[in-house]
DNA sequence: CCCGTTTGAGTAAACGTTTACGTTATAAGA
DNA sequence: TCTTATAACGTAAACGTTTACTCAAACGGG
């Protein structure tokens, strides 16, 4: 329509500032405007071998803190004119090894993984795009490998944190629902309730620590447990997640107990849901949200070609609320 | 490698039945297997004009409602092999017409349109995609323009649900957290609720009912207000979004009042975190995973080739739990 | 044994861009 | 005025598939 070539067409609209005049320019940009003109990316991608998009994989966007991350990441890719791919895998590796495959054959430029609590994690999938792709990892603890881009949590600290704040407060027996088997933060979790006691000259009392999945029903049924068994030993408790710790004051609640007059809690992840409900729940955790944009940023980072490794260990902050009284 | 054309290799990767030889098949087959060859998407959809991708446009995928819907969505697609571009919004009209624009370039095979909370829903969005593209609306009550695939919730009737059986629990004074003026269904929840107390010959008192946005802060402060106003008015309440609902449980314990013995609560939307914190709630709405489902299915029908309008009005169901108690 | 039909496989165009390279025109300098 | 440098724009290949069309071989029925 403007009698001139398919390059120089895409030469203004990818705004290459010289290899065509003002007026064509000009010209071209109106007869844009008039037929609504819009590239296609799908020819694009074809020959610049980017998509601008990235994928996140998670277990279940169901899960606040996911739900959360995927917020972060999100706005990160909205600013960056990225599209995001939602992948959820109920932590199964099959399905999460599905999800990368196909996302492979999608010419994804990059993959967010977070953890997925299962027990081996040094599966065919980091073999599969360990150098194909540029990809980050949140939480995951691989043996072996070595992750190009990587953060984690100061899960230990976090804890260690959390138990030292409701030491200040004058509790010294303090319970602790950990988190399953299979997920290796849950292990670092403990550890850090294990050391804030030995830092304190508290000794561990293994009657005081359930185990659960890091779901709320597990959270539920461990402080019942543990109220049924224990609980003239305890005066606080912490959830090493946010879901079990509602749970958990469930339980609580349905023992006519209450928050925090007769037992203090604790949790773990900062989600929003803490400051949400009755009572609000002081919970340590890194912001989330600033979690999934770091995530995204490194992954751009690395598409843009900065090709250097990085290992991001974030601290955790303690957020005070209603659930802790001092004694 | 096979010595076959890429044309014999196209048709066994898509497995088309004649064409082919049983021989040459299996040895690309073989070949395929051995090099680790997957096809290039990409170049497919170029072809083809189909990205098997679509998208699902929500105002914040940290609300559970549409975290619980996207998963839906997600595990529909994941079955069908499509894959989802996740896009927030704030609920803001032009981020969510950036966002239609980028993915229209972006060739998405249908998208997925939720609730906006906006004053003027017929803004250009309809208008731009109304013919070109696939796509489903999500309690979208658009003044003027048929959408050809549409579903929407049963708000009145939902609403009458919830007084009805309030009513029947002996409470004649329930009190009404409404949802923002911009958006249709808190409109439509609201004149469910002046029903359900006119079926029932309950006068109507504006006194009761308070102004929200949908989120929990509201509901917090427009309990506050109920309560400091019109305490001895009222036995029950209603929220007409499960969020304002926890921040009216909320206020209510910060009055030092019991659920359910001082007031009884009711819900609305039935997203899992009713179930979830104390006391748990008795929320009336639809199966919202399902109703994600639902959506991405019309979505493929449609884009399959079944362009047959479609407008799903779905009814609530009354979820009962430990927050009303009979008077 | 011949001819029509079926089947296996190849050819080449098409999808809509980007980009290296080439060509022409214009401007500047001697 | 003649070169030379620079800017504007066009040409055509390339990206990796799919698919309509073509062709040859094999097959079966009379």
């Amino acid at each position: 329509m403007c009698k001139v070539s398919t390059a120089t067409v895409s030469r203004t609209v990818n705004g290459k500032q010289n290899g065509v005049g003002i007026k064509t320019r000009e010209r071209i940009q109106e007869t844009i405007r008039k037929t609504g003109y819009t590239p296609n990316t799908i020819a694009r991608s074809m020959v610049t071998r980017r998509t601008n998009t990235i994928a996140l994989i998670v277990p279940d966007i169901c899960n606040p803190f996911f739900a959360e991350l995927a917020r972060g990441v999100g706005d990160a890719c909205a600013e960056l004119g990225y599209h995001l791919f939602l992948c959820n895998t109920d932590s199964s590796s099959e399905q999460e090894h599905g999800q990368v495959k196909f996302l492979h054959e999608r010419l994804v430029d990059g993959i967010i993984l977070t953890t997925q609590n299962v027990a081996e994690d040094n599966s065919d999938i980091f073999e599969f795009i360990r150098e194909k792709y540029p990809f980050v990892t949140i939480e995951r603890y691989i043996s072996g490998i070595s992750v190009p881009l990587q953060i984690t949590i100061d899960n230990k600290g976090g804890i260690r944190k959390a138990v030292s704040y409701l030491i200040e407060k004058g509790h010294r027996r303090i319970a602790f629902i950990r988190g399953p088997k299979e997920a290796a933060n849950a292990q670092m979790r403990f550890e850090g309730y294990k050391e804030g006691l030995a830092l304190h000259n508290i000794p561990y009392d293994s009657a005081l620590v359930a185990l659960g999945d890091y779901k709320t029903r597990s959270g539920y049924s461990c402080a019942a447990q543990l109220l049924k068994k224990n609980r003239e030993k305890f005066t606080a408790l912490i959830g090493s997640s946010d879901l079990m710790t509602v749970g958990a004051c469930n339980a609580i609640f349905d023992h006519k107990l209450q928050i925090p007059q007769d037992i203090s809690i604790v949790g773990f992840d900062n989600i929003p849901l803490t400051g949400m409900i009755y009572p609000r729940i002081t919970s340590v955790g890194v912001s989330i949200n600033q979690l999934g944009r770091l995530a995204a940023e490194m992954l751009f980072n690395w598409i843009l070609g900065n090709k250097e490794k990085k290992h991001i260990f974030m601290p955790c902050e303690l957020t005070e609320r209603e659930s802790v009284r001092s004694i």
